[in-house]
DNA sequence: CTCTTGATGCGAACACTGTACGCATAGGGA
DNA sequence: TCCCTATGCGTACAGTGTTCGCATCAAGAG
């Protein structure tokens, strides 16, 4: 008789072992939610589907998540440390190189997931994580040893930062609107086009790729601006180059 | 008999006119809509709540407006068109002046409506409507004026609009996130400051607005970040100056 | 070995959401 | 007078985030 257990006694420690799942924690489910977010972009995330795609229930996540707010936060922050951000030993000399692969970083992590551009707007980019705050330090020092004071310092990544993510933003934007929409670069392109003409007339705007790779102009487009920001940046080190 | 008409004959013609509502519109609908976000944010448009407001039933709004998404393309245009774009014919000298002015002006109506600021991320700047087109033009002309060739104001363009839209939207986040919390801003900086050194101790991140006016530092960012991108443009348009 | 205790999973339920459908009505032209 | 189109709206459906209480397991105490 103590041989004989309850009636239905192992019903999902079958499941776990049969899927050999190995049990729920917020590790797990973070990373699964990026899977989600990068393969199905963020219409996609719901509480019932990561659950389903974890072999689990809808509702058990949240013994390991308070929010869907704060699922999104943790994710936010969990790909922001995707960020490649240099040392700060390279010295003066090296401190534009530095920041332009850094920001070039940043772009390159928002494109890979664009999702992250339907959350910046309502996260804001300071309350968010560990990985956010430690790549903020990083720059900061950065910054300060091309000779920035500290408080200039501050300013000049808020700066850079609100550039490269503006930017980024609207290019993911456009990307994932071009995707959904089905249609190819050329078409959408010229649709536009036809569009502002209706709009306003006589007027040449978007004349820009035509039959060039739109890719290489977007990245051209990025470059143009960072440079033309951290020229500006640049005369506030001193007159004197190198 | 034929004098007696069905029972129930005159509902809402009595509703309409005892509440004086001139029936619906797309325009009311989006401009009733610009109200409602700016009271109570982004979470609070549905279209049962925008429609009561109206006096309408939540469904009716359909006759006027194909979706929930258009919708909100339709508000971003409408507010769009706050944007105050000087005219170009200030000559090459009131350029800078009259960018900045334009700058200032986009961020104020991001400001006014902080909504926006979750709404960019998902909708990009290109494909929305006749304001913005209209805006994009203005800007063009006040670039080409001062002397950029059209392909070169393009990207020009597109890199002031991404750091304005970046610097801003983030400010916007950050306020609105302050205003759900109830806290002061002293408070929430104090919580900031010592969430930072929580998560890497021993860096002095975030020393700024220590005792200040948090709304001049945020305004002084802004405009030291403007400045500089418009340095580094400004050297474009030749050595000589004035 | 038994009993308890805390952590964890989960089904049902609730208050919402966006939207498709079909019906009722009004106003205007033939 | 009749019809037709435009417009409003009630109902209904699928899907959402989240709460609550119950079931179950792992581990430690006696």
């Amino acid at each position: 008789m103590s041989a004989e257990k309850p009636p239905i006694p192992s019903v999902w420690a079958r499941r776990r072992q049969r899927r050999d799942q190995p049990a729920l924690s917020q590790d797990r489910i973070v990373s699964e939610a990026v899977r989600l977010l990068d393969e199905e972009g963020m219409d996609a995330l719901s509480m019932r589907g990561l659950g389903a795609r974890l072999g689990a229930g809808a509702t058990s996540l949240y013994r390991h998540v308070a929010n869907k707010d704060e699922l999104i936060e943790l994710v936010v922050d969990e790909v922001y440390g995707e960020v490649r951000v240099p040392d700060a030993d390279g010295g003066p000399d090296a401190w534009r190189a530095a920041v332009a692969e850094c920001a070039h970083s940043l772009r390159s992590m928002i494109l890979r997931h664009p999702w992250v551009a339907s959350v910046l707007g309502q996260v804001g980019l300071i309350e968010l994580g560990p990985n956010l705050t430690r790549q903020s330090e990083r720059m900061l020092a950065l910054f300060q040893a091309a000779g920035f004071a500290p408080d200039e310092a501050d300013q000049a990544i808020s700066a850079l930062i609100a550039y490269v993510v503006g930017m980024t933003v609207n290019e993911a934007a456009y990307l994932s609107m071009l995707a959904r929409s089905g249609r190819t670069e050329q078409e959408m392109a010229e649709e536009l086009r036809a569009a502002a003409q209706q709009a306003a007339p006589g007027h040449p705007l978007l004349e820009a790729w035509r039959n060039d790779d739109p890719r290489q102009i977007r990245e051209r487009k990025f470059v143009y601006g960072l440079d033309r920001l951290l020229d500006g940046l640049q005369t506030r080190l001193g007159p004197a180059g190198t």
